[in-house]
DNA sequence: TTGTAGGCGTTATCAC
DNA sequence: GTGATAACGCCTACAA
């Protein structure tokens, strides 16, 4: 019924030539005459060969599969971490491996054990890092080659690519500063997020306070929850204890919608009135907002695909000596929108 | 240095057995002591053996990975699409698989070979299926066990879930007839959309000619850029050629927003001057948008996890007949927003 | 109920 | 340069 696939030694009968040499003439391991090569070439060809990944794994020491490492936030994932995927999913295409989406809870390590010990996978991408992270240690005690996106508190030989926070929060106040703006406000992720340690929100709540302070300005940082709700409560609260705000740099798509809600209520239009600069939001959402919000872009794509390529080079050179790690930190392009302006003269 | 991973011989072995006992106590083949069965569980524990999945595969036919394959559309996906993968992982998870997430290009039909060829997949889960897929009808001559998310025109013994157009399309003229609106247009995805034949395009626009019909109503259909301009640009059009119009409803997300910066332009109000349904876009999405988008969201984790389970069915019944296949509409659930509401008594 | 032996399709270590 | 032939770790008739 279903044609049985042709293995290598169907193809060395048909070039009358020993199964060990078509394995030799398929990955160069050991050189063979250019007239052997041509003949095995062309068996495989007209047989229609393909090596079978499973046996190259089991004798050969390499599958060429390293999985994807994503535990599911509470509300689901965004734009971003979807584009952590397709960045890593095409990056290991195009290197000739494949990618398992696993996404592995933070709680259930023995999941993420089940996995390594499988021997199916050569190596892991971490997404969703945390800055003290389970699953960073276990990989790392059983020897897994891995890399991630995002980074922990001390990555010590860990190859990483991550969001400059600090930097990127650098340029949202420059930005603001750059308007007239005085006195600036952070909405963060939620509570929860910083508590348990989540990269972006702890990184990220640093970097402002210290951007802002080295540009000598009044601001007010603040955790939020998820929601359009706790994104309006958290505005009104922020104002009145610091009436004087003009702008707000917000790291929280949910809440973001809130706060606009808010201005609304209050009769402040954006950004007459007030101004927002969004954070590590993807232009595929900031663009659906009216105003179109200005943000600080995050290069997801490309982190997706640079920690594929570190993880990459790590599994090539395996063999020898540990090759430094690529340590990266990429910023975030400032894409300017309709939320931010000049700050009011006055309130 | 590294450990090197237990075997199977070596449980064997320390539970004082033959090899085989152990395989077969493993995975129930055979009847097994209750004694041994213990004693074998027992050592598998203190060595903390895990099955290598390689070997399994290999000698047993049966790899335990399944591949999502999803071409990448021209302007990357969307959460709707992330929903689909993140619902197959967790569903091929819970049952003891793997899911590669497969970048397949339609164009490349030879890497979807070289994927199934390898023999490292029991199967594959297709997404964003056109009415004539040329990935269907590979996979169907190479023999390989697969679902499809969505459905070809012919679907003949594949099972797949998709998402019920014809009703949600009814569904949302009903909510709109229901509101007194009489003249109803549609905003439909991107013309290269429907000309290459992307199945909700083209159903979509099948359903709501039907349903508009049915209803008697006055209407106007427009396939659209996937653009704000264009958006823009196809309001203005459609309002020119039918100047009653009171509604649209839209399957397009960036065109959508496009729509209600027209409606500002013109100074018409949402939804008190036009109605706007939004159809099979994410409550995450219809969320940011002021007034928050009245939609028709559909079941996306929903119709991963049944695409995976479909496909494992029909694996775990391989050996005898052919098992009926299991084809699943599924509707769309109405959320009503902001944005729909009576028709204006007059223009 | 338990044990033995022959694959599964490659890679890699030997000789020649 | 090229050929045999062990592993690789597990599954599964077949025999006991």
């Amino acid at each position: 019924m279903v044609a049985v696939p042709p293995r290598m030694i169907d193809v060395a009968k048909r070039a009358d030539v020993a199964l060990s040499t078509v394995s030799y003439a398929l990955n160069g391991t050991r050189p063979v005459s250019a007239s052997t090569r041509r003949r095995i070439l062309r068996a495989m060809e007209e047989l229609g060969y393909r090596p079978n990944a499973l046996a190259q794994g089991l004798a050969g020491k390499r599958t060429h599969i390293i999985a994807l490492l994503f535990p599911t936030p509470e509300r689901g994932l965004g734009v971003t971490e979807m584009e952590f995927a397709t960045g890593a999913a095409d990056a290991a295409r195009e290197h000739g491996y494949h990618l398992i989406l696993s996404p592995s809870e933070l709680r259930s390590v023995h999941e993420l054990e089940q996995l390594t010990g499988q021997g199916l996978i050569d190596g892991a991408l971490v997404m969703e890092v945390h800055i003290d992270d389970e699953r960073v240690n276990l990989l790392r005690q059983a020897g897994i080659p891995f890399s991630m996106i995002g980074r922990t508190s001390d990555p010590g030989a860990i190859s990483y690519a991550d969001i400059d926070f600090e930097q990127t929060t650098r340029d949202a106040i420059e930005h603001l500063v750059g308007l007239g703006h005085r006195s600036v406000g952070f909405l963060n992720h939620s509570p929860s997020a910083y508590s348990v340690g989540y990269g972006p929100t702890v990184r990220a709540a640093e970097g402002f306070r210290r951007a802002a302070s080295a540009a000598g300005l009044a601001h007010l940082e603040r955790l939020c929850g998820d929601s359009v709700a706790a994104g309006e409560a958290a505005f009104h609260e922020l104002r009145a204890t610091s009436p004087d705000m003009t702008a707000l740099v917000v790291m929280n798509d949910r809440a973001v919608v809130g706060v606009m809600d808010a201005l609304d209520e209050i009769g402040w239009r954006v950004p007459d009135h007030f101004s927002i600069v969004s954070i590590a939001s993807s232009t595929q959402v900031t663009e659906m907002m009216r105003p179109k919000l200005t943000t600080l872009e995050p290069p997801s794509t490309e982190l997706g695909r640079l920690g594929v390529r570190m993880l990459l080079d790590q599994l090539d050179t395996k063999d020898g000596e540990p090759l430094s790690p690529t340590q990266v930190l990429l910023p975030c392009r400032l894409v300017v929108g309709g939320s931010s302006g000049p700050a009011p003269a006055s309130r």
